[in-house]
Order: C-alpha cells, then structure tokens, then sequence
DNA sequence: GTGGTCTAGACCACA
DNA sequence: GTGGTCTAGACCACA
C-alpha cells in the first residue's frame, strides 16, 4: 500500500492494537472472520499480501503470515500462487443474524461483567454504544 | 465443585477464565479495580486469601499473589501480616460516574468493532446488552 | 565460573547475593534504578536479557522477569518486542546530587546504628569506607 | 516499660523497622550481639521481658521471643526462671576492635555499593555519616 | 492460619 | 533469539 492510496485513504480495512493482550495475528483472525460473516468479505475478494499488510500496520510480516496461514487451514481463506489470497468460496457464504449474533456475544459478556462491577446502568451502556456507534473509525 | 453447590453458596465475588487471552492475574486487577471505583469493595474490605482465591477459581496460589502484589504496589491493597489483605483506605474513595464510565469504554470499543464488522445493528446490541445485564451471574 | 574467567571478563553489571535477608529480585530493582539516577544506564541501554541473567548470576529467569516487569511498571525499564529491555529515555534523566544522596541515606542510618551499637568511631568508619572505595569490585 | 518510664524516655534501647525487609527477630539479634560485642550490654544486664518488648515496639511477642530463643540457643543470652532473661557471663564478654569492624563491614559494603552506582564520592559519604552520628536517636 | 520468595520447567507470542 | 504466563511445590516470616 502505497503513499497515494493511503493518502486517499479510505478507513483502514483492520484495527490492529500492538499494545492489546490479544495477540495481533489473533486480532486479525478475528476481524476476517466476522467480515466473511458479515458478507463485507465475500467470497473471491482478495486480501492484501503480507507485506502490504506489514508495511500498512507496521507489524511483523511473520505475524501476518502466521494469522492468514491459520485462517488459510480454516479453509476460510483460499492460497493462489503468484497472486493475493482469497476469501474462500466454499465457506460460509453468508452467516445468518444467530450466527453473527453468537459470535459478538463474548465481548457482550465482557462488557456486562465490566459495567455490573463499575456499578453502571443499562442507560449508560447504551448511550455509549450509541456514541461509538457514530464514531467514523 | 458442582452447579449444585454453587447455586447454593453466594455468586462468586469474580470471574476469571482461565481460557481467556487475558492473563488471569489481570483478570483479577481489573475486577478488583472496578469494584474498588464503584463502591462494591468498600476500604478495610478483606479480600480472600491468596489460598481461598486459589481454591475457589482453581487456579495456582502464585498467580493470585502476583495479582495482589501489584494491587499493592499500585495502593488499592494493604498488606496485614498474617491476616488478608484488605482494600486500602487512602485511594479511591469512590470513581465518579465519569470515571467509570472511561473504565468501561475499551470494552465499549470492542464490541462495536465487531458488532460494525459482523454487520450488526446498534438494536441488536441493545437488546444483547439488556439479555445479558438480566442474567444472575 | 570461576574466578579466571570472572577476572577476564569486564567486572559484572550488578552485585546480587542470593543468601542476602533482601530478595534478589529487589537488589537487582534497587541497582538499576540507582545506575539510571546516576547516568550510569543512560536511556537506551539494553539491559541483558532475563537469560543472559539468569546464567551469569545463577538465578531463576523468572526472578530476574520479575524485577524486569517491575521496572517497566515503574516505567524505568522499556520493553522491545523480541529484544531486550532498554533504559525507558522518558524517567528520570538525571537525578541531582541531592537525590541521589537521598537513595543512600537508609544504608547511611543502617550503618551508623550498627556503628553506635559496636561501639566504633567515626573515623573507623571513616577508614572502612576509604578502603572499600579503593577495591575493585 | 510503662508509661512514667517511657515518658521520661530515655532513648529506645533497639531500633526495630516493621517495615524493613529484614525481619524483625533478625534486627533484634543483630542489635543485641552488637551491644554485647561493645560491652553496652556487659554480662548480667537484664532485658526487657517478652510482653514489654512487645508493647515498646507495638511487635507480636512471639516476634520477640523467638529472637531471644535464638540468642539464648547461641549462648548469649541466659534464662532465668521467674525472672527477665540476662546476658550470658560465659560468651563474647567484649569484643576486640577488629572484631567490631568485622561486624560492620557488610553494612560497609552495602553502602559502597550504593553509593558507587549512585555515582556519589568518599566526600559526600563522610559528610552523611558525620551528619547521622550526630544525630540523637 | 496469613502472604512472600524462589525454583524448575512448560508453553506461548513475537522478531 | 526476546519476554510473558502459569503451574507445582518448597521454604520462610509472621499472627
């Protein structure tokens, strides 16, 4: 990814955190799967390489590699010699609303446990959601 | 220790997963943390002992003391030699609701972050949000 | 390793004494916080790493990651993802003379009390110190 | 000791730091021995018993205790039925200078390292430990 | 009984 | 190669 596309820049595809506990290639897994569920990736569209990917979050590109080599033995991503990968075909086309549902349904969790023990309220939760939900990034 | 007997005994003072990417002693800090802002373990509260904690969450009595050292270090505990530790009285007195409401917003961020990539809409997480703060545990 | 290979090598970095009443790990915290007040780790030092550690003093690597973490929870110490740990340039550029005789002053107490109890002079200490100054280690 | 004799206070006989990462018993008999050593406490003195060393230093007596246990096991202390223990006749009725300085030596050490790594003189010890002579307590 | 320190060793994320 | 986390278990100071 170039100086120019970037300057352009439409909002980056990932949000990647170096600092997070979550480890990055985990990160990245996540975030592909859900937009395969989602249908934001469908299936043929091709991911950046490695390296743009590495270049674009100045991350290592072994860590890159190592979270589309997983999602690649997911079958969810599809290896094309010489060319980018691909959003498999054959996997989950398109998850139905449960589907997508069960999968946020952890960070729900999350955030229930943290609010109860912060003594917040459903109005809070709900009006900050509401404002992240605006939010461009 | 069985469904049974928990149902029986009070709800568990916390929740830590072993399974979890977040190592469990932070686990345990940030719980500690919240309750501590929002007023649910007032100061001079004594906290269980390195071997309860062990015992209940089945976890190695090393990580709870690590744990409880760095909530000393960071003042929210007090060392009693010999007895537990208790909330420390000089820090903290009570977060505002501003305060925690920061507390909580990583959480926020995340769930948004997946619900915008698993194409959900702010209703569904309303009504995930209001299913979850309805459950016991 | 023994006494020639000690003497070839440069004099070691830090002094910690495993049978000493002050846990290892705290020696090696209160040395480097007293070699970074007084410039000697300037910012951007790289700390050996909690192997190389762990092998020259003959201790556990977890002992030595343990008064890492600290140090980077004080923020003195930086960590660098897959390298060793640096002198943070963002802490205590150089403490003055005044606070550095401060850090000194508890062994200053501990000696003059054994001092009065021994029944010695100043000039014994006085002459114990001057000799001590002189030794190589 | 009761309150007229503390009021009257003559200075502590020990210095005894809960806070200290030296344990208590061990500061104790470090402090006797040296007072034994220099003739301070000559042969037949009597101490303070258990339970009023106990309420002088706001110390569990069993701290106190077995410091003294420890002592009389060494042979320095000698107890008495009925009455407060005494120093021993038989042991170490004074100590030489060169024994003394020998005793000191590790706290000699202790603050030449410090002070070395903290970058401070011969000159900026002396003035402390002139300074801390001086001092009452 | 309380917490603190340390070891030996396993496994992980990342460069 | 780097540091981080966790376990199992020993031993200590203190109440």
């Amino acid at each position: 990814m170039d100086d120019r596309s970037r300057a352009r820049s439409a909002p980056r595809l990932f949000i990647l955190q170096p600092a997070s506990v979550v480890p990055i290639y985990r990160q990245l897994i996540d975030q592909v799967r859900r937009m395969v569920a989602s249908g934001q990736l469908p299936p043929g569209t091709a991911l950046p390489s490695v390296r743009e990917m590495a270049a674009e979050y100045t991350v290592n590109p072994t860590t890159i590699s190592k979270a589309y080599s997983l999602l690649e033995a997911e079958g969810l991503l599809q290896r094309n010699r010489g060319k980018p990968m691909t959003i498999s075909a054959r996997r989950r086309a398109n998850g139905t609303v449960a589907q997508r549902l069960k999968q946020v349904q952890p960070h729900v969790e999350a955030l229930v446990l943290a609010a109860r023990q912060l003594d917040l309220r459903e109005e809070d939760l709900a009006a900050l959601i509401r404002k992240q939900m605006g939010e461009d990034t």
